[in-house]
DNA sequence: ATTATACGTAAAAAAACTACTTAATAATTG
DNA sequence: CAATTATTAAGTAGTTTTTTTACGTATAAT
């Protein structure tokens, strides 16, 4: 899997490992910070070992050598740091909680951009190219979500339309045929209804597109499913951000069918862009 | 300032290099990752200067020295903040439009965290606390937003409500009162309708709150106006990421609210979360 | 013309690595 | 079961690479 974290990874070694060889492992987890400024030379007296064990060390978990180590454990530690300890607690003022939650949110997002498949992106591109027409559906939060995919696909010259009724997603998904794709959104991808409403769709023959979470019943239900699994909010102040992750995840999906369609395609957006110059003021620029 | 992305220092720093220096910064950033894997004397054969050069050119950014500098390139290429100078072409297959579209995404992110004002984002919970009711407006993408932030809001035991409609918006401004917030968010700030329901809601004693890009004209209606100015998009198959920023900025405002409301107010956010829990299907886990 | 700044050369210092040796442990056989 | 032999683990010393420093030259600015 994409580069898992290096701190981890040794912590999970610990019992595999010979003696002077967790000598260096005790040291670099007890401060990774000190180790990533360190010499070999300062490590090694460290722990109590001799320079070329250090160097060993480092090679035994996938370094060229020890410089590279030292960059791979730094590197781990900003992503690790970033995670841990980094919640918003009562006392914090303005200066703390703005970064924290823009920081988790992005911290969200570069998870995603590491995990996400690409070939299923692919497929979900493919199925949107051969809809015939698209249904956004979403309760809640994920009702805005859907909400501004309308606003993003309605470009693509297609019938599409956005729905957070639950009443109006089941008749709509009853009513569905082949050549129709429902786009479902949900976080958890736990609300009965909807998984309803995908099953539904399937069952006559539509097909169904879960952006949602894995090894969710929507996820399950659906003919293609983007899995996006933020990780759980322990804490009460933080908001929920995978609503961000789904956005960017449609601005990623929007593009793949904008290239998809060709050069061809780029008048008609610009045709759309230009019809909205009128409602605005000019620019001063 | 927050820990700013040394990419981003060094390429603010661009045009006050001298010769030699802005070599070194060019290599640097046309690939940033070779660089934390390069030797001095590969990274000074390569951008044709002295080895020196390098050194002082690391120096200069605050590093001890170049292994430091690798290091500190190294972490800020993690944070998530690649450096984005790159467009997506109609070449691009997923493997390199999926991260491009992300990457953008978290710099702006990023870009927006190094510089909002706290006081401002202060000066709106203020606003938000005291208000008797808020409204939320928008159009097109930011219709979606306004969505989203009504969703965030009702949990406050608040009237709030979003509206998309500009007949609607112009009627329900001019009926506000001291008291009604208007919360208006606008990727331009130029949109005359909605620049007009602005003006008309101050006239009427109405708080006006904007989302919106600095130096336009609904900032300049606005009682208090939180800047988001995202990078135009010269690239045509880049998606609009301003709507993401202004979501999480309601985040972040939102934060600022149940942080101002005290640890008492807890209880009532719980309350409105259980309440979901029978329309779900339980956890497997 | 003089001073300051920018850049490079060359040599010294530091750091990292390699090859080799010794020690410790495990396995095998008389 | 002890002794010998493999086998693995760790260390020493020396080599190589890398980085830094000190100094000198060139270029630009005053």
């Amino acid at each position: 899997m994409h580069s898992q974290n290096l701190i981890n990874v040794i912590s999970d070694a610990l019992p595999n490992l010979n003696k002077s060889e967790s000598k260096v492992a005790e040291v670099i987890l007890s401060d990774p910070d000190a180790a990533t400024q360190s010499s070999i030379a300062t490590l090694a007296k460290r722990a109590g070992v001799s320079e070329p064990s250090v160097n060993r060390f480092c090679k035994r978990f996938n370094a060229v050598g020890f410089p590279d180590f030292k960059l791979k454990l730094a590197k781990s530690l900003v992503s690790g740091i970033r995670f841990v300890n980094r919640n918003v607690n009562p006392e914090d003022g303005v200066t703390s909680y703005t970064p924290k939650i823009i920081d988790s949110t992005i911290n969200n997002l570069a998870l995603v951009r590491d995990h996400i498949s690409h070939s299923r992106v692919n497929q979900v591109v493919d199925k949107l190219i051969q809809a015939k027409r698209i249904y956004f559906f979403g309760l809640g939060a994920s009702g805005a979500v859907a909400r501004d995919a309308e606003n993003k696909f309605f470009r693509f010259n297609l019938p599409v339309s956005c729905h957070d009724d639950v009443l109006m997603q089941r008749m709509l998904a009853s009513t569905g045929t082949t050549g129709d794709v429902f786009f479902i959104i949900s976080h958890t991808g736990r609300t009965k209804e909807i998984v309803e409403v995908a099953e539904i769709a399937r069952n006559n023959g539509s097909t169904v597109i879960g952006l949602t979470a894995s090894n969710s019943p929507l996820a399950q239900q659906s003919s293609v499913a983007l899995y996006v699994d933020v990780p759980e909010n322990t804490d009460e102040y933080m908001p929920m951000s995978s609503r961000i992750v789904h956005l960017v995840i449609l601005d990623v999906l929007a593009t793949g069918v904008t290239l998809r369609r060709g050069p061809d395609f780029l008048p008609h957006l610009a045709k759309i862009k230009d019809s909205l110059k009128s409602t605005r003021y000019a620019s001063d620029s």
